[in-house]
DNA sequence: GTCGTCAAGTTCCATTTGGAACTAAACGGG
DNA sequence: CCCGTTTAGTTCCAAATGGAACTTGACGAC
């Protein structure tokens, strides 16, 4: 079984640290994993998303789908329940339920959608908004302080690299062993 | 609201193609949202966990944690479910049971650790290694797939720079707003 | 137009999840 | 050594989850 292309040889100060303060198989989950790309991935993305979904939960009392949610639609005011369903991965009831309870809070409010009565148009409230508002900053204050050991080129490079990878995605199998 | 750094001016004849394929809000989450970053990271890891999530439990009836302990064992035989559950981020009730349940399917065998007595070493049984080793290549087939949309010396700097963020982790906050 | 099919969102309910309490064993100071 | 504290793993049970069926409206063919 081959290692990740990065070899352990290399072992500066930083690594020292990392690999004394990480479980013995988190470190062979990231370093001796043939499969190391989606390991990587998802660690640095759980370094990023725990953090923010406990502060969203002990401040505003929101749990992850509604969260989600409230995210969507201040990034994209406007969006359907439908959107948030596609662009999460989560099942449409639970995003049905997280949207009720966002509505019954008012920090979400809905207009049945003119070209299609079946769909409603979301909004946030301005309650909702200053939730919005008030933890984006914190989110992109996170962000940096992680992409802060990279050099501004090289974040630029990683910024271009996982582009391409999103840019190709559709073109990837949705199944293991399609050709059988 | 800043927009990620890469621009949606550059309309390559794949990038259209992906346009037209993502839902309107993923393309904004991944496009036109400050936290870029763990949105990418989020999105290209989900085309690889599912398929291999749902290829496991509909051709083993393993599911997501059962998985999850299997692999860490096939990768390091003799952890315990103490590392497992560092490793993963699963509560330790929910490792517990999917063990017992690779354990009563004969997938993986236990001994009390001779040096704690409260630990248990676990190992894969033949079973347990032959569905690794069944899985094993077509998760890196998948992995290459995905990746080859890059040349060899991108794909190596994409394994860098994520390995410098994964060594840098350790002093990121584990909470949003540690100053305050 | 009207009928069959499809899509958005909701509801139902069996299963899964995960916090908290628990058991048993190890550790660590005096 | 003993006792208070910590740790590995399990059990309990209330809450969250998600597949499937359902409701209502849209759309397309004839």
């Amino acid at each position: 079984m081959r290692r990740a292309p990065t070899s352990l040889s290399r072992l500066d100060h930083e690594r020292e640290a990392a690999l004394r303060d990480l479980d013995p198989l988190t470190v062979t989950k990231l370093w001796d994993n043939p499969c190391w790309l989606s390991f990587r991935l998802n660690f640095v993305a759980f370094r990023f998303n725990d953090p923010v979904y406990r502060w969203i939960e002990t401040r505003y009392g929101l749990v992850r789908p509604e969260f989600v949610a409230l995210y969507a639609v201040g990034l994209k005011e406007g969006v359907a329940a439908k959107n948030i369903v596609a662009s999460s991965g989560l099942p449409k009831n639970t995003l049905s339920r997280a949207i009720q309870k966002l509505l019954t809070r008012r920090l979400l409010k809905r207009e049945t959608d003119r070209d299609d009565l079946r769909s409603f148009v979301l909004r946030l409230t301005p309650a909702g908004r200053a939730i919005f508002e008030e933890t984006m900053p914190l989110m992109v204050k996170q962000q940096s302080t992680m992409l802060s050991t990279l050099t501004e080129a090289e974040q630029r490079q990683l910024c271009e690299l996982m582009d391409k990878l999103v840019i190709a995605s559709p073109a990837w199998p949705a199944d293991l062993e399609p050709q059988s």
